[in-house]
DNA sequence: AGCACGCCGACT
DNA sequence: GTCGGCGTGCTC
């Protein structure tokens, strides 16, 4: 007997045929089932659906090949990617097959086989016994005792040093010791972040499960890698998942505990393909996890500056909040927090890289032997080359932006597209050879830092090099593999005495010496057209701020600088006390003025063209029934418009906005109005559209 | 997305 | 005369 099986395959939202493909089979073959079937003239990975209604006669082509030895995926994980799929627009199969590991899809039956028999068990390497777990804070025992008797999702707030690994630690310590199956997900935002935390994870919990029982889950590892890991967490043999955003689909049978550490970090969010959010679909996975185990799962969302949306769904259940908040506002064993120092760059002289006061304090923090950390947020040596004479910039012939001027290869690049150059001798235009760097990177600080520590000896020993050493941490220092963590070792070595470097210095990274740190240029951020743009800054600054004074020792006389045309700003105002509710109370009252989220919900449909006007065209004819479809008595639409970066690589972008008060209602629109935007591309006559995209709760407007 | 088929330029 | 450019079109 023959048996009907659909079965969902990688294809793209754009190929419309976005639902799960019927094929026969010889067996009755349970959902979650890993096959291999036919597709056009190859072969490929499917993932077997719910059972699908029979076609009648239709003649289907048949399965080839079960994975044999490999449990289905179980409802669970279906449900949640079926979910993605549906939230994010976009088709069942690509979120399903992005979501399992790419070597999977290479594995024929045969090599698939041989694959599982070659258990080549590694000997266990012996794991050292970590120093006695420190006893829990008075605070951190309060927000387990509210982890293990509260349903949650938990939003533990609690400043840099209030010890949220600990809690992370124990919570995952309880979740595993409550069932010998549990299974725990731990997120970090950055592949930047998983080592330091793994080890602290090794270290408790290798000596009781094994090292084995760990697993990472990012970008960076070999494929390999990725299907061992993806296939311990499937089979329950690892019990805790370490990883960045795409771990959320991690396969794991008994996952009781979810951990989103840095919560409000904009990495969570995918920036192409299935735009999601790991931290939204971590509290939905929550949920869904808990109702098909029918065992608490619980979800934990961690930060010392929470999202605006985490903040506000915290808020008390009294007034709809729906999160539980656990708030940690002491810094345990780590001193105070620095005093926040403003220099107003109005009482500067024009061009002022770094304030005179601001060096002194530099000055005095290298003579003590401390260190310093500042921050700019652009790398290259300058973000324009202009001609003095004419009216020449280093625009990019491909792209609606300026190359920047790198001096170290002397190549002007373009950021978006990566379209470089030697630098020119003279003018292009004109021939003038007075071509002047405009603006400030990371290069150029380091040079004038450089420059004005010429001739000034830090203390040290008799005979010894006692130059003030300087380094620059960016993008681009750090382009070889592992050349982050050897820069960060000279740091943590005391090799380094001023460090400069771009926000991926900000993050996570531990710098006991560092006593002083400095945001040298950050006002872009105060009134940049993204509504989010001061809620991003107000986190790195503190986060930046949490960088400095870690020791006990030095937390005492730890300073935050920041150099600004806006001293009043009340931005600074909340940094300066650490006041983060304050700001966040702040924007949260903003926000629902202006009816923005968290306060309405937002998408945005992105069209690439050849031309611009292509672009915007293709989305207002595409808008133009949006008031027929569903749901669109209660949505906004608002006119096509180039994206802020109008031009990339050749090709014109443009975006519409869509928003709504009501999450279910934009839904639905969208969900409608996907089958308008395949029909417009399709015959709406417009030429040289390329590709379009929904983007559901965007971060960047 | 792959992988085809399908019509126009520079080479063994 | 071919090899190959990537422009549409299809995949149960």
């Amino acid at each position: 007997m023959l048996f009907t099986v659909s079965v969902v395959v990688q294809l793209p939202a754009h190929s419309a045929l976005a639902g799960p493909l019927s094929y026969s089979s010889e067996q009755a073959l349970a959902p979650g089932t890993l096959v291999r079937v036919p597709l056009g003239r190859r072969e490929t990975l499917g993932v077997v659906w719910d059972a699908a209604p029979q076609p009648d006669g239709a003649q289907l082509k048949p399965v080839a090949s079960v994975l044999e030895g490999i449990a289905p995926l179980d409802a669970a994980w279906r449900h949640l990617v079926g979910f993605a799929a549906g939230y994010y627009q976009r088709a069942l199969g690509e979120v399903a097959l992005a979501a399992l590991p790419p070597q999977l899809r290479e594995l024929d039956a045969a090599q698939w086989q041989r694959r599982l028999q070659r258990k080549s068990r590694k000997a266990e390497a012996a794991t050292e016994a970590e120093a006695p777990p420190p006893q829990p804070t008075e605070e951190q025992k309060q927000a387990l005792s509210r982890i293990r008797s509260e349903e949650g999702p938990f939003l533990l707030y609690g400043s840099t040093g209030s010890g949220k690994t600990e809690v992370y630690l124990r919570a995952v310590q309880e979740a595993l010791a409550a069932d010998p199956h549990g299974q725990a997900l731990v997120m970090v935002p950055e592949i930047n972040l998983t080592p330091q935390l793994e080890e602290r994870f090794v270290a408790r919990f290798a000596p009781a499960f094994g090292r084995h029982a760990l697993v990472s889950m990012h970008s960076g590892m070999t494929p390999a890698q990725r299907l061992a890991s993806w296939l311990a967490a499937h089979q329950g043999s690892a019990r805790i998942v370490l990883g960045t955003r795409m771990a959320v689909f991690a396969s794991m049978p008994g996952l009781r505990l979810i951990v989103v550490d840095e919560e409000h970090d904009p990495s969570y969010k995918q920036q192409e393909g299935a735009r999601y959010s790991a931290r939204d679909l971590a509290i939905y996975r929550g949920r869904l996890e808990s109702r098909h185990s029918g065992q608490p799962c619980r979800v934990l969302l961690g930060s010392a500056t929470p999202s605006l949306e985490s903040w506000h769904h915290s808020r008390p259940a009294a007034e709809g909040g729906k999160y539980q908040r656990l708030a940690m506002p002491s810094r345990v064993g780590a001193g105070r927090l620095p005093a926040v120092r403003l220099v107003d760059m109005g009482q500067q002289p024009r061009n002022t890289q770094l304030a005179p006061q601001l060096m002194a304090a530099i000055g005095a923090r290298i003579a003590r032997g401390e260190q310093a950390m500042l921050l700019l947020n652009r790398r290259g040596y300058a973000p324009v080359l202009a001609c003095g004479s004419c009216e020449w910039k280093s625009a990019c012939p491909h792209c609606s932006a300026y190359r920047v001027f790198h001096k170290i290869d002397r190549s002007l690049r373009c950021h978006h597209c990566g379209f470089a150059e030697r630098v020119p001798r003279a003018c292009p235009e004109c021939g003038d050879v007075d071509l002047a760097p405009v603006g400030r990177g990371t290069e150029r600080l380091e040079e004038h830092l450089a420059q004005l520590f010429e001739g000034i000896e830090r203390p040290g020993a008799e005979g010894e090099d006692r130059r003030v050493r300087v380094l620059r941490i960016d993008a681009d220092s750090t382009r070889h593999k592992g050349a982050l963590e050897e820069q960060l070792a000279q740091v943590h070595a005391g090799a380094v005495d001023v460090l400069v470097g771009t926000q991926m210095i900000a993050k996570g990274h531990d710098f006991r010496r560092i006593t002083l740190v400095a945001a040298v240029n950050p006002d872009g951020a105060l009134f940049s057209s993204d509504f989010r743009a001061p809620e991003r800054l107000f986190a790195l600054l503190m986060q930046a701020a949490g960088r400095a004074g870690r020791d006990a020792s030095q937390g005492a006389v730890s300073e935050m600088w920041i150099q600004t045309a806006h001293p009043q700003h009340a931005l600074f105002a909340a940094l300066r006390r650490h006041d983060y509710p304050a700001f966040a109370n702040d924007q949260l009252a903003e926000r629902m003025q202006a009816c923005m989220p968290p306060f309405s919900f937002q998408a945005l449909v992105r069209a690439d063209a050849r031309t611009q006007q292509a672009a915007q065209a293709f989305l207002t004819q595409a808008a133009s029934t949006a008031s027929e479809l569903p749901g669109a008595d209660q949505i906004v639409v608002y006119p096509a418009v180039p994206t802020a970066i109008q031009r990339v690589a050749n090709v014109e972008r443009a975006q519409m906005l869509v928003e709504s008060a009501s999450r279910g209602a934009l839904q639905q629109f969208l969900a409608a109005w996907q089958a308008v935007l395949h029909s417009t591309r399709r015959d709406g006559g417009i030429e040289g559209v390329l590709r379009w995209a929904i983007d559901v709760d965007p971060l960047m407007v």
